[in-house]
DNA sequence: AAATCTTACTTGACTTTTTGAAAAAAGTAT
DNA sequence: ATACTTTTTTCAAAAAGTCAAGTAAGATTT
């Protein structure tokens, strides 16, 4: 449970830098003229705050700005080799690993095989080389892990995950032990989201839903800018939500889930249909395919869409009717059929949902793609460099 | 938007008296040494801010504690003649006024009714007497509004309501005008969850959903210890959530509803079928009749009641995937049958969600009851007592 | 009953942090 | 060259919490 901590003069300190920081990380480059007068703090206090981060190098001078008619102004910004983390984010029979720096850029990458069944020592056993591989020659932060599955409030525990089979693990505490820095584990999902607040929409929005369109249908939360878990970490589980309890049996042993009606599989499954009845201009059972022709302007294709749209309309309403949030945003591989399938989804959100809710809604297709994926789990790491520090103790000791 | 303070010695006086305020809420009749230990400040600093506090009347000493081997404690609490603020519950013809006091006892109530079709300033008008009152001779810091319908994050507008039929009307305004106090407005549901947060389950549940079930179902949503509102405050219908999207057609003209599977307007339309075709001891189509029913043994009633909780748990269900709470928490007329249709609407509930999920849920009846309605309204004025100032402004210029 | 120990609370010199005014730095405009 | 602007830095002052010592008021021991 987290406490806040009491007002003392180094809670003050702790305030300001943070303010400071996060001012440069969304703002920057920025000058201290231009931190004192948005942050209301005095130009003063700006300069000892800076001196202080430059010292430690999280911020460097990175240019002049040009004059208004006086001193020119000393643009201050992140800098970004002052340290990175490692993103991981783990699939069935694979793991993907990045090295993400301050500013948020994947700067290199790797990629682990592992068999299918593997255990967790197992796969952390294949991903050493390439965590090496990618540390080496930087100032390493800390590691995030993005997997499919449910996981604790301290990000530190596995709770259990469908596709790799595992239960009760603790990821974190080995690669703690090894590279002697901080190992946070978060569903993949929420990581995803975590990329997309941090890098996409986050700058316009502090209220969204980041659905994610795969084999099954996942979402994540961010509410008042912060990423919203749940009680056990299995918030936005919207796939298995019943639109239909009279409908097709699920995968999951339930009726009429969204994802029977909107998924990969739901695409693909039409897409079958469509070639044994010989429609549609598309030959292979592939997303890929599927949205070329769709994209394209095939009919058979779009009517695909056109279908999952309104399921998932009716999916996403309620999803808009609980939250009430400011904005939808879709990823998964069939988003680059957003083009067509997009103001659809829209209109069948807007029909069935109150006009108080859906108003104002935006529908957008994400802003970090696929990267995304490897930056979430890496910025999990480098949270809490930015986190307000209000509450008692580091964010894991 | 909100937007952080500085940190400078102000803040630190404000957050410090805050955290000393929020102990004495949660915790009070508290002594200085405790507060110093619970909240990690020094016992001089306690001093210096409850001496403060004291001077402004907002606690007091309220008794001597026993010895533990030395200087017996001096225990303080909140002073709950420092003021009172009024809650005004808002029905379709009539309106309920309660004066509420720091500690959450509700003193006094009025009732005042309007003709259907009144419009926003007949019904301001007609609570004039009532306000006055209730106000009388006490210090009146707030008074706030719950009223059906959906409000603007400022808890100032109320943009539309249903059963009043108001659109646009700025109840606020009026009435800050004329009393001198801050006036807020926000959706009865939210309301009644902000009564649970402060009096009931808030104290052991950091998040949770409190599901009304009336003429429909509404839900109010807690997390992180704070309500949470949505965009444009609508966050939390439930009631017109898609259960079945090839389901009857209900009275929003959406199809299959979950209000129409599970509400007061379901179980009294099952009660008349029952009555017609002779069956259940039970003769008047009321919920009332319905529910003593079911306590009492009655099949065919506790029959409709374990239909409803199926149909809720399946709703539910998809609440709790979304949401991951700690708790859910059930209101409304119908819940006096609890003893009866709670075990089973639980088991519902778990039955469909993932165990990851549900595992650790709780599943319970409202504890603040009806009084809910008028301490909820009132305890919207209260809050910015309690709020923790890291924002700039105070809550309402 | 007196002396000693404990716990609760208060006082005042001291530390830390931000402030605000003044100065320095580095420009532009005339 | 001179005056004015804008950005950044310097340093004494102000404000809040801390720390150590002291007071208050009871329990326990001798």
């Amino acid at each position: 449970m987290r406490v806040l901590r009491k007002g003392d003069s180094q809670f003050l300190k702790d305030f300001n830098r943070s303010l400071v920081i996060n001012a440069i990380h969304r703002k920057g480059p920025i000058s201290r003229n231009q931190l004192a007068s948005d942050l209301g703090l005095e130009s003063s206090t700006i300069t000892l705050i800076t001196r202080y981060l430059m010292e430690t190098h999280i911020i460097e001078e990175v240019g002049i700005g040009d004059s208004t008619g006086g001193r020119r102004p000393i643009f201050l910004d992140l800098n970004p080799n002052y340290g990175a983390s490692i993103g991981v984010y783990v699939e069935s029979v694979c793991a993907h690993l990045g090295l993400v720096d301050l500013k948020g850029r994947l700067l290199r990458r790797e990629r682990v095989s592992f068999s299918r069944g593997s255990g967790s020592e197992d796969v952390i056993s294949a991903m050493r080389k390439s965590i090496d591989k990618l540390a080496k020659g930087v100032n390493l932060l800390g590691i995030g892990i993005g997997i499919s599955g449910f996981t604790d409030s301290q990000n530190e525990m596995l709770f259990y995950s469908p596709i790799l089979g595992w239960r009760n693990v603790n990821l974190s505490r080995p690669l703690e032990r090894e590279y002697g820095v901080p190992v946070f584990v978060e569903n993949d999902i929420n990581t995803f989201v975590l990329a997309e607040l941090w890098y996409g929409a986050g700058n316009r929005f502090r209220n969204f839903i980041c659905v994610t369109i795969g084999e099954g249908i996942g979402a994540g939360i961010v509410i008042d800018g912060r990423l919203y878990e749940g009680a056990t970490g299995g918030a936005g589980e919207v796939g298995h939500m019943c639109i239909d309890f009279n409908g097709p049996r699920c995968r999951c042993g339930e009726k009429g889930c969204l994802e029977v009606f909107a998924s990969n599989s739901f695409l693909l499954k039409r897409a079958q249909e469509a070639i044994l009845k010989g429609q549609g201009t598309f030959k292979k059972v592939t997303i890929e395919a599927l949205q070329d022709a769709a994209n394209n302007g095939d009919e058979v294709a779009r009517g695909i869409f056109t279908e999952m749209s309104k399921n998932l309309g009716i999916g996403l309403k309620n999803v808009v009717n609980l939250f009430n949030p400011e904005a939808i945003i879709l990823s998964g591989e069939c988003v680059k059929a957003y083009p067509f399938f997009g103001p659809i989804l829209k209109k069948e959100i807007q029909k069935h949902s109150f006009p108080e809710e859906a108003k104002e809604l935006q529908v957008l297709p994400s802003e970090v793609g696929e990267n995304g994926w490897l930056l979430g789990p890496a910025t999990l790491a480098l949270n809490p460099l930015f986190e307000l520090p209000i509450y008692r103790g580091s964010p894991r000791g």
